[in-house]
DNA sequence: TAATATTGGAGAGTAGTACTATCCAATGGA
DNA sequence: TCCATTGGATAGTACTACTCTCCAATATTA
């Protein structure tokens, strides 16, 4: 197909798609002549995935573009594979030096990870991203009890045994690749949701 | 204490400080004389509340605006508030028109909620932002297993349990106001971040 | 008291992200 | 033949969140 079917189907723009190509978000179609090109089923498969990363997910184009690499990699293990996506997904920042309030987070965070069992690599994005959230709470005054921690983990635990168990190791790579990647941004958008609906109706019980 | 005071305790540059007055983020402090105004630890806590969700919940300044303007409005009832709280969380778009695909997410998310008998609104951003993620998945060709969604609105619910039983109404009002802003955004960040930490956990007892 | 630093206030400038628009020459289709 | 489309490149735009510079009026300190 051209790119303004291309466009047509995905309702992207052909500007954008242009900037994609450009980008390296989206492979070049076969050239077909100087002026036109042939994009296949799997050009807009991998447009629909763009999209849905920039879109829902909110993940920036240059996370994107790391994840498509690891997706296109045949090398890669599906463990490995995991990491890159969450390390695309979850925000990056320095740890402060010497600050006592952090400290204190990342001995709560690795004292709850000890006592759930966790096995994590300490240098994981997502350990930090705890461990921030963690430090903030306390910083404003108002520390997460250990309690409500281990039952977040809790929770959390069971959306991840979801995640994971939707995962057929047998099935073939290059589908299995990309329904981890998705899983793992688009479920944690549907997680945050839900949680907020939960809230909704709780609050409603109680108070409202 | 004066504004030189309030970066250096805060962390945050004098220059920015002056952008959030010059944004309302930040009440102007007393005026003094021409040249001078005083601050109170009450400055210091809302600048701290606006680093916190800029930086680790990332809320646009709009919407921070938003909610500050909710916390210091005295006539609104927690569970009001607690819905403003989710609609600065929760970004903004709006649904496709005549979206076949769009529609069944709204039907099989409703059916979700009638099935968990969860009393929310239909005009809600959470519900939208779980259509949006269901609809998403079903684009990409991997609808989620309505037994999925219900186990994570497990795993949610138990986390909005902790959230809500936080919550002491009878406590001062400035107090409790502040802590479900805080709980709403850190919280969630704190969720998001367990689930991949115990996905990570999963992945590696299963394959790695 | 003189020199230096700080402040409030305003406006302009900057950096990053994600497009979007325009232009061009080379086709392609009616 | 002639008008639309395409690939390719470059420049411009919109938005967010700062950051810098300047000014005159104080404050502080030597």
């Amino acid at each position: 197909m051209r790119i303004s079917e291309l466009s047509r189907r995905s309702g992207v723009p052909v500007a954008t798609i242009k900037y994609y190509l450009r980008e390296n978000l989206l492979p070049r179609g076969e050239a077909v002549s100087a002026t036109q090109s042939d994009y296949t089923e799997d050009h807009l498969k991998r447009l629909r995935l763009v999209r849905a990363l920039v879109e829902v997910a909110e993940v920036p184009l240059g996370r994107i573009r790391a994840v498509l690499a690891a997706v296109d990699d045949p090398g890669l293990e599906l463990h490995t594979l995991l990491g890159i996506a969450q390390y695309a997904v979850t925000p990056q920042f320095e740890a402060p030096a010497d600050d006592p309030l952090w400290q204190r987070a990342e001995r709560r965070t690795d004292e709850l990870l000890a006592e759930l069992g966790w096995k994590v690599d300490a240098a994981s994005p997502a350990r930090g991203g705890l461990v921030r959230a963690v430090a903030t709470l306390d910083r404003l005054g108002t520390p997460p009890a250990p309690e409500m921690l281990c039952g977040y983990a809790e929770a959390a635990h069971r959306a991840a045994e979801w995640d994971i168990s939707c995962i057929d190791p047998g099935a073939a790579r290059a589908d299995t690749v990309q329904e981890v990647v998705v899983t793992s941004a688009l479920m944690g958008q549907a997680l945050t949701a839900l949680r907020l609906l939960a809230q909704e109706d709780e609050s409603a019980r109680r108070f409202g």
